[in-house]
Formats: structure tokens, C-alpha cells, sequence
DNA sequence: TTCTTAAATAAGAACATTCCTAATTAAACG
DNA sequence: CGTTTAATTAGGAATGTTCTTATTTAAGAA
């Protein structure tokens, strides 16, 4: 997905375009993982020196209800990571040491969650879902050092 | 689980039995659905107006190490809650509107996931899952008013 | 019981996140 | 282009949560 395609969207859905909005869009295109909230406004301050935390905030937020990007949340430690994605929906494995997180081609609502939420009469409007763990090379690591 | 068997369990992993630790157990097991830290808080300054929420955080930290309470992410909003589970494990419904939450008789892990996880060489240690929407009552309310 | 020590505590600093408010500004329209 | 308006912003206050530190204390050993 590139900027411009997010953008427009932005504006079709009624969303004003500001420097500060395009400029969170554009580091979102170019990251190659995942980015904290710190990662973004460490970056875009270069730009806008006086860019506010929130304003990261707002426009993540923004875009995770447009589904433009991922939301991940990895409890505690480091705050939660974001991931611009053109596919609809997607789950991590998220790594608790490096921080770092793999796609997981799976999604528990679409098996039996949806159904066992419908028969609460529960109106579903959204689920969370990692699993958290070591990586590989996190493991690697730990086994080398001592 | 009764107050006294979750102590035992504590001192046999080596935890010591301070009154503050028993106090946050009895309230847990008093607890006919789940806590916040708040709630929590605000019931035991009565018994220890010094104890601080520091204090909370840790030990329902321990017991959730232990497995003894199941710990609630409930994103953004209201904080975590916690109750007491016997059960080995299981999941919830989270009512964004009235922080009420159902037991979800499911757990994805079980299924598909923890396949995929190991075919990434992924160590696990944990996941999270929660649907989170509005529960009958909420939404028949909201009918009700206008 | 007294001593020792590792664990637990309170308090507050530090951080992540959300909320509030007043000021700014993009976009639509004249 | 100038005006209007609703969205957006920065900033800081307000929460939720974790971390640090110095002090207290439970539990085991002498």
C-alpha cells in the first residue's frame, strides 16, 4: 500500500489531510516492522519538532479503524507496535525479548469464537489475540551467551 | 480454591505470606466477578490505608504467574481485571460499555495455533484472547433509552 | 527467642496512554 | 481569494502501569 492510496482514503472518509497525518502515514509505508509509538514520534520530530505524543496516538488509531494498519498490543514492558497492512486481518507471534513480531496466517474468530459470541447475544465489536513467546533468534542468543 | 489453598501454594513456591498478600487473595476469592486494580485498591486501603497500588499490581501479577487468577486485558479504557480460575485457563467476553465479562468456553491455542507457533520455532509462554463488543443487557439498554 | 537474609512493602518517579482545552488549519463554499 | 466550519493540533492534565529505592518484615537458621 503506498501513501497516496492511504491518503486518499483518509479524504474519502473524511479525513483531513495535515503534514502531521501524512507524515505518520509515510513512515508507516517505509517501516519494515512494526513500529512502537516512541519509534514514530522519535522519527517524525526530525519534522515537526513539536509534534505531541497524541497526535501519533490519534492518527494510529485513525488508521487501525480504517484497517490500514495492525495494532498490536504486547503487554506491559514496551508499548504496543503498529503495522500498516493492505490484508485484512492478521494475528503475531510477538517476541517478548527482541520486541519483534511475526504474522500469524490464523484468526480463532473466524473458527468457533464468532459463534460462541453470538449465542451470549453478544454483539461483537472486536478481539485481540497474540501469542507471546522467544523467536528463534532470541532463543539462539540466550543458548550462546552465559 | 480457598483462600487458605492458594496461600499454601504461595509458600510452597517459596512466596511469604504477608498480611497485605492474604488480604488481596481473600478479596479475590470473596470476588463473584472479576476485579480491577481500583476495585481492589479502594476495598483493601480499608484494612490498609498505606497500601499502595504498586502492591496490587505485584501480587496479582504473582498469582497470575501461579495461574491462580486469570488476568483480563481490557484495552484502553478501564484497566485489567483479574478473578480467581481453578479452571486451568479459558477466556472472555469484555462488554466495553459496562466492564462486565462472560467465560468463553474456547480457547484458540488449543486449536490451530500452537501448531503454528512451533513451526516458527516459537517458544511460547503465553497468549492473550478477548472478544470484546456489547453484552445483552447493554445493548437493550441502549435500546431502551434514546 | 534472636539473628540473618531474601522477599515484600510504600512512596514516588517514570513511562504509556487517554482525555481536555484552546488555538490552528485544511477543506468547502461563497 | 476571503470566510466559515469542523477536524486537527500541541500541550498539559489525568489515568493506568511499571520501575527504583530505601525500609520493613516473614521465615528459616542459630
Amino acid at each position: 500500500m503506498e501513501t497516496e492510496q492511504v491518503l486518499n482514503l483518509l479524504k474519502a472518509k473524511g479525513y483531513k489531510c495535515t503534514p502531521q497525518r501524512r507524515a505518520v502515514v509515510e513512515a508507516l509505508v517505509r517501516a519494515e516492522h512494526p513500529l512502537s509509538v516512541k519509534d514514530l514520534v522519535d522519527e517524525l520530530r526530525e519534522l515537526f519538532p513539536d509534534m505531541s505524543a497524541d497526535t501519533v496516538y490519534r492518527n494510529v488509531k485513525v488508521l487501525s479503524d480504517l484497517g490500514v494498519v495492525n495494532l498490536i498490543h504486547n503487554q506491559g514492558k514496551e508499548g504496543a507496535r503498529f503495522e500498516l497492512d493492505g490484508r485484512p486481518h492478521h494475528h503475531h507471534l510477538v517476541c517478548v525479548a527482541c520486541g519483534k513480531s511475526v504474522c500469524l496466517p490464523y484468526c480463532p474468530m473466524e473458527e468457533k469464537a464468532e459463534a460462541l459470541a453470538k449465542q451470549e447475544d453478544f454483539k461483537v465489536l472486536g478481539h485481540t489475540f497474540e501469542i507471546f513467546g522467544h523467536c528463534r533468534e532470541c532463543q539462539n542468543n540466550k543458548e550462546g551467551t552465559s
